[in-house]
DNA sequence: GCGATAGTTGACCCGAATCGTCACAAAACG
DNA sequence: CGTTTTGTGACGATTCGGGTCAACTATCGC
């Protein structure tokens, strides 16, 4: 028909997990009658009458309906907590089978020759979290970490205080400014042995006059790892973070002296550690920007 | 090159999660490498050189891979345990929405009416079993259950037993019949209070000379509900089962006799049970056939 | 500096997969 | 027995993604 409620979101939904347009249609219709046939799938669905049973006979091999072979057919969609448990099932193995496929061949070039003064970008927030947990994790002696006041993205989730906890409690002194109340409270709920400074970075955010692009999340570590998140605000907000864990370059540089002027203000601390880190590395930060060498 | 190690696999596994040939070849690729250059990436990934640069910006918007903006530009895939979570959260959290945006819509018809005497059909060994515990949970007297010897393929996994115990102990009988020594003794440890006959139902397999399609499981719920299900044995091994919930119609009857014919040979109390079975449900059969007659 | 080489981007072509429609046989209905 | 509905197969129209190429830019070597 037309008088849908919108059933367009389960469709895409579907779409995403595999499915074809005619299935998830066909499929969402289904959930929504007990059962059906061919014409009235194809009445809610909006999909073409005759190739309702295609995409049936599709789903049916699926396991997510079952069919009357009667005269004319009839179809009926499982319930919609079991095809839920069956997709998830079927994703979960292919997560089981993708690692151990992933992990069997790895192997391919030389050494590692890890870490370089290298600059990478990461998208997403997800991803970005993971990159700070391990810059948080390697941590030997100082971290700072400044985030947004944003309470609404979830830049601080869980599991990241608690590696900033398990930091503390690694004898790695851990300062960090939140740039609003709340942050504030939180951090310092969940990991009180921190130096939390209510920080008055907003020169963070200084050019910004279009609301477009702000900075997320400031991560130092041990004055030699730097990261940088930004929210950009398309239509969903979306983090993009540069990072890099090595010094010597244009970012560590401008990344460390914005947070010695940040801290400045609240500690003292600073300036001594902001002396320590300028030895112990090697490569000579030449200066601004990309003036940066590469590999190794 | 070409010398690669079969990475078919991960790749074939990435697509179904929804990655493009390219991105997919591409992220597997940098999985085997710490680092490299659309270069490297196109001669292990085998994709065209020009087309990495595309595939990557993806893989980066996804959060899988992470970019470093020099010349050239080096690319580097995010650890495998990091993508795996990453793809996981991902999707659960794609299954929640869609579990949400189902249940939103899901009114459109009248009433239910649900059962009726349909005979339906339903595929994939989820999809049965789930259909089958949907059978157990509903006995209020008595099962028979029946399955193939195979001890290969999972036909009676833990939950769908535990469904059993269960029933056991809400009163209701329950008669196994196993086709195989390691079936039999599975069932007997898992569910003891439960008959269990080591059944010599092997004229459930009697026409078959061609071993392609075999019975798998058979199973019969207070006399009423009925679920048959067969292995066709293709390339893999797919199970298919019709079912009814109703009385009354050939298959009911069918698989009563033939469950009625198997129990006889083993225990007595199945001529008892039969009777009594006559007495609790309510279509009126038409005919003989069986000569059994059914419900008041 | 200046040409040579390598990196990067975008455009274009083509084939496969799907969508959308149709014609037609089979079955149901009155 | 004619009309309507149902089931099956085939067919063109699109769309998407794979595959290739040419042009442009930047880096390197002389």
């Amino acid at each position: 028909m037309s008088n849908e409620p919108d059933q367009s979101e389960p469709i895409e939904i579907l779409r995403e997990l595999g499915l074809k347009e005619y299935e998830a249609r066909s499929f969402v219709a289904l959930t929504r009658i007990p059962q059906g046939s061919a014409k009235e799938v194809s009445e809610i669905a909006d999909v073409p009458r005759t190739r309702v049973y295609d995409a049936v006979d599709q789903l049916q091999s699926y396991g997510l309906v079952d069919v009357q072979h009667s005269t004319p057919q009839r179809f009926r969609a499982i319930p919609i907590d079991e095809a839920i448990a069956l997709l998830r099932r079927e994703f979960d193995e292919r997560f089981d089978s993708l690692r151990e496929s992933l992990e069997a061949i790895e192997p391919v070039g030389e050494e590692s020759l890890e870490s370089g003064a290298n600059v990478w970008t990461t998208s997403g927030e997800e991803a970005i979290t993971s990159r700070a947990i391990g810059f948080i994790d390697s941590a030997e002696e100082e971290i700072v970490f400044v985030l947004d006041g944003d309470d609404e993205t979830e830049l601080t989730p869980k599991r990241l205080l608690d590696r900033l906890r398990v930091a503390t409690e690694r004898g790695v002194t851990v300062y960090v400014g939140a740039l609003s109340e709340g942050t504030y409270k939180e951090v310092q709920a969940t990991v009180p042995e921190v130096e939390v400074f209510e920080s008055e970075l907003e020169w963070l955010q200084p050019q910004t006059e279009k609301e477009d692009e702000r900075i997320g999340r400031l991560l130092l570590v041990d004055r030699g790892r730097v990261l940088l998140s930004s929210l950009s605000s398309g239509n969903s907000v979306s983090e993009t973070a540069i990072w890099s864990d090595s010094v010597g370059n244009g970012l560590t540089i401008i990344g460390r002296r914005l947070l010695a002027a940040g801290l400045d203000r609240e500690g003292e601390n600073l300036d001594s550690a902001e002396n320590r880190a300028g030895s112990h590395d090697g490569t000579g930060g030449t200066d601004g920007e990309s003036g940066d060498e590469r590999e190794q």
